[in-house]
RNA sequence: GUCCCUAUCGUCUAGCCUGGCCCAGGACACCGCCCUUUCACGGCGGCGACGGGGGUUCGAAUCCCCCUGGGGACGCCA
């Protein structure tokens, strides 16, 4: 056991993305590999926007990532008492500070700063007030003046420097009493000795004020570790209009958990040229050094050869039983059927996604077989009696559907008609599955079986014309 | 606007720290050929990048500077 302890803390107040999965990933993996400690965090300091349902759906999705936590999950809103005692810690030692300045102020002056094109600063009036009104206010952190920069070393783009005239003083406790962001942060991975933050780099500029509110409260810095975005294939954030950004809405869609560990880790991570890694791969040879420092572009096709990469390899007990979902979805009735284990076989090495394998399979369940237009009627022609009324006769004299009885029942009818495979395969293949696109035709008979594949046959034959 | 980060094929990236092995390697996508009973799988091949400009050096994708592009932050959100 190493005394490595990382956390992931996301806020309750959507689902968890893809970028936010990305990150619970890097965490995970790095305790993993150290034997450290992965803590869940909780981050609802935000009482309007927090749901549980929020929290259930990202509780949701870390276990279908398999991402399971070593400590937690833990609740910010449990422990406002704590936080309240650090603010009036931080008051007491004249490190922080009741300011009144109202909201409505507070906009008017941002607003006229951007427009003279200065940076928008808290300007501190309040800082120095000794009065008391009776009146709403917040509590700021009073920006050290002892020094005028503060640097730390990121663990991914090196060392990060920001000059004190950038930072202002901020708000750490709310006209209501809660506390804000950048002080629970602080005190909560303190408090929980995580010695390595890894987190999105859209918190880069946060971490110089944190690492001034770790030295106030007579905390230890931890390391950080800023992780790149992840951009939509305009450059743009991710966000809905590329597509789904939800982690579950991917489940939804047929991906494996594995595809998307594995698409999510490659993206800004590298190891040589491998592409392929189990978890377990990644547990053994995931490093921050080989994370790179740009944003990268989420790419849709990449996760889709994964995905179908991980069916054609996956075990099909497994697959079968994740498929039987999505066939219910489609109002299929799996229990009038032939095998599923057999049924995914044949098609792990045509379906990308389990919505795909659904669609491919929802034929072998079909009571009654709807011919699709064009196949019926370039395929079902008049002309097809003899043929079929050979492939009836032959395939009645297997005993059973394997391949060598189907071999040697479809040399007979080759040798009966004088057509070559090709030409017996089309049409039987859309008696049988009501389609041209289909899993190998000796497979969809074993599939279906010998009673079911010649009623489907004998119903084809009643529609030729 | 200000600050921070960043920059190799369309995309994800290897190479960069420790300059020459790189007229830049792999993967996805795309195109072609082969295999083939359909659709796929698979095999083989192709297309395709060091953002620009200055330096340093015998030599730069690799080191330095500037520019440009992209992203992020600037909330009583996290």
């Amino acid at each position: 056991m190493s005394d490595l302890r990382v956390r992931f803390a996301p806020s309750p107040t959507g689902y968890l993305h893809i970028g936010g999965a990305r990150t619970a990933l890097f965490n995970y993996l790095l305790a993993k590999q150290q034997q450290g400690t992965y803590v869940l965090r909780i981050e609802d300091t935000d009482v309007e926007r927090s749901t549980q349902e929020s929290v259930d759906a990202i509780l949701q999705a870390m276990e279908w990532l398999g991402l399971a936590c070593d400590e937690g999950p833990f609740y910010q809103s449990d422990r406002f008492d704590l936080y309240k005692e650090k603010v009036q810690q931080l008051i007491d030692e004249g490190k922080a500070y009741r300011c009144y300045c109202t909201q409505e102020e507070l906009d008017a002056k941002r607003e006229a700063a951007m427009k003279e094109g200065r940076k928008p600063k808290y300007d501190g009036t309040c800082r120095n007030r000794d009065d008391q009104p009776d009146a709403p206010y917040v509590v700021r952190f009073k920006l050290p003046t002892d020094r005028d920069e503060t640097t730390f070393n990121d663990r991914i783009k090196g060392p990060i420097t920001f000059r004190h005239n950038e930072l202002d003083d901020l708000i750490i406790q709310r006209t209501d009493g809660t506390p804000t962001y950048n002080l629970v942060v602080v005190i909560d991975d303190a408090e929980m000795g995580i010695n390595l933050v890894i987190r999105g780099d859209d918190h880069v500029n946060n971490t110089p004020r944190q690492v001034l509110l770790y030295e106030a409260l007579g905390y230890s810095v931890p390391e950080f570790a800023h992780v790149p975005m992840i951009l939509g294939s305009d450059k743009k954030r991710l966000s809905k209009r590329h597509g789904a950004t939800s982690v579950m809405a991917y489940q939804e869609m047929g991906y494996l958990p594995e595809a998307m560990v594995n698409y999510l880790v490659r993206l800004g991570w590298s190891h040589g040229d491998e592409e392929i890694f189990s978890m377990d791969d990644l547990i053994e040879k995931f490093s921050l050094e080989n994370v790179g420092r740009a944003a990268g572009v989420f790419n849709p096709e990449k996760l889709d050869w994964l995905n179908s990469h991980y069916i054609k390899t996956g075990d099909p007990e497994r697959l079968a039983k994740l498929l039987t979902p999505f066939l219910e979805n489609k109002g299929v009735d799996v229990n009038n059927g032939p095998d599923m284990v057999a049924v995914v076989k044949t098609l792990q090495e045509r379906a990308t996604t389990l919505v795909e394998m659904a669609e491919g399979a929802a034929f072998y369940f079909a009571t009654t077989i709807e011919y699709e237009e064009k196949a019926k009627n370039k395929f079902l022609t008049a002309d097809k009696q003899e043929l079929f009324t050979l492939l009836v006769a032959e395939l009645n004299k297997c005993e059973a559907f394997d391949e060598a009885n189907l071999e040697t029942a479809f040399a007979a009818v080759m040798e009966g008609t004088g057509l070559k495979f090709g030409k017996i395969a089309q049409p039987l293949r859309v008696a049988l599955t009501g389609g041209t696109a289909s899993p190998s035709i000796y497979h969809v008979l074993e599939v279906l079986g010998k009673e079911e594949a010649l009623k489907r046959i004998n119903a084809a034959v009643a529609v030729l014309g």
